[in-house]
DNA sequence: ATCGAACGATTCAATGTTGAACCATTGGAT
DNA sequence: ATCCAATGGTTCAACATTGAATCGTTCGAT
């Protein structure tokens, strides 16, 4: 018989909680992703031409930021998209530490044929939602998504 | 001068609410998970560990189904374990495809000094919501989790 | 001007992840 | 009894992901 733990209501409602947000997520972000394999694009390599799109050319420390990927693992993604001619890097001429990568056309012509696409498929997602719904739900993420503590 | 598109007052909730959602459980995924790396576990291998201890013996098509994962993750992930003697594998003698997978005496060990503060970090990740705010988010969770339309 | 800390990027090992191909086993249809 | 679908697992290639080690660049303190 393994343990009972009795955990308190709040405990309870928490791991709930939890659970029903990981699923809802790994549900939505299924049906969203499944469909990029079609031209040939991850949820990764999206992350990046979007960002792009809509921010112009960025240095790989900032599409980090945005994607939410560690440093290493941008630099693969990008070397990817570059092997495939999607993206380009140019050193930055003033601080050359830094690496601007910015769309090609063909990169240029492929996320702006996708983007739509994909904001149909996330619509779909959140249809079981009404607007004052996802207000509320939005508002309450955020205050899940904020730096809290930092570290003590 | 990139696309401004001029998206519906709706569109623009849907994708606000979605990148909102991401980064609440990223945040969260992290803080709770990162610690895990001490105790040489990772995600994955929690999730194994953790359904066992409370489903007592699973095959692996069950623990997929409970961690959201692939059978050829499994496959790999309890390979892993069993390395590390944390579980251990089984034929099943009846039906014999089926492999039941149970702790061993060291995983259990692991997985039951692990657990609690597994729910101590969660507890204070989900701290800035009320009880009733976790209520709420976890209902309108729960609809954004349903296997919706069964692709058409 | 020099040195060292900080920074941005790359590389690597280890692991995770998926989808597809493949294999063995089972159960149902005939 | 035989065959075939379905099922559960394994394996593989390709890619993602992280954290640590490394390298070149920049900047600030001296």
């Amino acid at each position: 018989m393994p343990n009972r733990h009795r955990g308190s209501e709040e405990e309870r409602r928490v791991l709930d909680t939890y659970v029903k947000l990981s699923r809802a997520l790994a549900s939505i972000d299924a049906s969203v992703h499944r469909p990029l394999s079609d031209d040939a694009l991850t949820a990764s390599r999206f992350g990046v031409l979007e960002a792009l799109l809509h921010h112009g050319p960025l240095n790989q420390r900032d599409l980090g930021r945005k994607i939410l990927k560690s440093g290493g693992n941008i630099s693969v993604v990008v070397d990817h998209l570059e092997r495939d001619a999607l993206v380009q890097r140019r050193r930055h001429d003033v601080d050359r530490r830094h690496v601007h990568v910015e769309l090609t056309e063909a990169g240029r012509t492929c996320i702006e044929r996708v983007y739509p696409e994909h904001v149909a498929r996330l619509l779909r997602a959140f249809a079981p939602l009404s607007s004052h719904e996802l207000t509320t739900l939005g508002a309450l993420a955020k205050r899940l998504g904020l730096p809290q503590e930092k570290s003590l």
